[in-house]
DNA sequence: CTCCCGATAT
DNA sequence: ATATCAGGAG
């Protein structure tokens, strides 16, 4: 079996079990969205929406960010991690919005990623998200890690893993294929512990095929 | 490559 | 105690 017929088939039996995949961060504008994905590294969507619940009252456009100052930024994002980062990031970012695209948020890769705190995972959520673009695939931790032990790849750094999967999965399913493996990743093939027992694609799976890793 | 970093599950 | 969570910058 090629690794498209086998992309095709998990995508197969994972749109039957999530049906039409949306993004699960909270949002309600293109900016919204921009500063919600800064702050989901390395940490959990749900925690991302507890923030942004509150940060978005309080400051959801970038002229509120470039006039916030940053220590209050910091400990509205705190809870996210990396917040000094983060908080300097999307105040940084907020400025060059401003000055370069008239706070409106870029289409093109390039210029995506040339934002404070915007990398080729960010840009490429996006971009699939408000506009429905897709040169890339969205390759997070869940991407990689189930990408890994499908046996779809045996590498560990994203930008490879995003050019061998734009190989063989069909580029219609893009959008959906990263949406779909991180529900998956979040459901079943859990890094600490993977449920391969009860796992629906396990039979495509490298690792679930080997030994039963179950409970 | 290292550093950033709090919350949570195990 | 430790691994992990929709990574990115230097």
């Amino acid at each position: 079996m090629t690794k498209k017929d086998k992309a095709i088939e998990i995508l197969k039996i994972l749109r039957e079990k999530f049906g039409h995949p949306k993004c699960a961060l909270d949002y309600n504008s293109p900016f919204e969205l921009l500063v919600a994905v800064i702050l989901s590294a390395q940490c959990t969507d749900v925690r991302v929406n507890i923030v942004t619940k509150t940060l978005f009252k309080v400051a959801n456009t970038p002229e509120d960010f470039a006039n916030m100052p940053l220590l209050e930024i910091e400990e509205l994002v705190r809870s996210t991690g990396f917040f000094r980062n983060k908080a300097k990031n999307i105040k940084l970012c907020s400025e060059q919005l401003l000055e370069k695209y008239n706070g409106d948020i870029p289409k093109s890769m390039e210029e995506l990623t040339k934002l404070a705190g915007v990398g080729r995972k960010t840009a490429n959520v996006v971009r699939g998200e408000i506009w429905g673009l897709a040169d890339g695939i969205t390759v997070d931790t869940h991407v990689r890690r189930l990408s890994n032990l499908i046996g779809f790849v045996n590498i560990e750094d994203p930008i490879k893993i995003e050019k061998e999967l734009m190989k063989f999965v069909p580029k219609k399913d893009w959008i959906d294929f990263s949406h779909l493996l991180i529900l998956q990743g979040r459901d079943i093939c859990i890094a600490r512990r993977p449920k391969c027992d009860i796992c629906e694609i396990k039979e495509f799976c490298n690792y679930g095929n080997k030994k039963n890793f179950n409970s």
